[in-house]
DNA sequence: TATATACCCGACCATTTTAATAGGGTATTA
DNA sequence: TAATACCCTATTAAAATGGTCGGGTATATA
């Protein structure tokens, strides 16, 4: 069970312009060379992050991105499902043989749910604050369903 | 974000155990059969489980596997664990620059925590039960800490 | 004791997935 | 109008995974 670099990455992306949002647009030239990440990788993450409406482009010179909503706005989970990050466990592409039950299935499924939840609940200026601790689970039973945004990306 | 099939394999070998476990001890020929897992896979998949106290093995003619307690003892975190899943999503093999802080460390801390936690509280013999459910998650705050054997693997 | 059954073990390979690159564009503003 | 910065597709190299292969060793029954 591995996180892949493309939900990592759209983290640590994603701190770095709250932190260094000030009067310019943050190019990503400059992400690219505090966080080591490739530039043209870097460009395919953006494009999806501002799908998603997560972050504003402005072009031409001086131009670059800035966070489209409060960072207190922005969770974990969805700029991680913005950058195509995966949280499907349960039967990956396999099919059952006829009507066979799938034990598992719930296991996998309920196992999703406690992931997005803890990440939804983990928003991006809790992160640049190293006093703050997100170590915590929140609560979570069968009616307390995810938010309507996390849900249609399943 | 995937789980690699030797954390499934392990779980549904594991349940065929329970499901199976009459007077005789179950051959890994009866699981590969009934799963689809490869024989091959499946021995070196029950070497790790034998060795973490998880199941017992009945040599000879007539031969085969047991599980070790009853399945109300053994957690899906135990089992995956054994099987050599792995759950480390921070700075994987990476190291940072000097000194500098890592941000999102303990993000994926307590996305670590959540996950165990949850694996932790789900037993075999719940998940061949069809009527429970289990896609709710414990609470969890700072002072519940993981118990010693979880918390030993990491 | 012989032999069938079943577990044990290390090395190896093929496929898939991921991470990253390359290169050619287009829009915008100083 | 030229520099800057975003946009997009295709391709590739490396890593990880899933699985095979062949040769063992232990045990219990006949």
């Amino acid at each position: 069970m591995k996180l892949t670099t493309k939900g990592r990455y759209a983290v640590v992306a994603m701190l770095f312009l709250e932190r260094n949002s000030g009067i310019k647009p943050v190019t990503l030239s400059e992400i690219s060379d505090s966080e080591g990440i490739s530039l043209s990788y870097l460009e395919q993450l953006f494009i999806k992050l501002r799908r998603k409406g997560l972050i504003k482009s402005v072009r031409g010179p001086g131009g670059g991105y800035v966070l489209a909503k409060p960072a207190a706005e922005i969770s974990v989970a969805a700029v991680m499902l913005a950058a195509g990050e995966q949280f499907d466990f349960c039967c990956q592409g396999n099919t059952h043989k006829d009507g066979e039950r799938c034990f598992t299935h719930k296991l996998w499924d309920g196992l999703r749910n406690v992931i997005l939840k803890y990440l939804e609940s983990v928003r991006l200026n809790q992160l640049n604050d190293p006093d703050l601790d997100i170590s915590w689970c929140v609560c979570i039973d069968s009616t307390d369903k995810l938010s309507g945004a996390i849900k249609d990306e399943h």
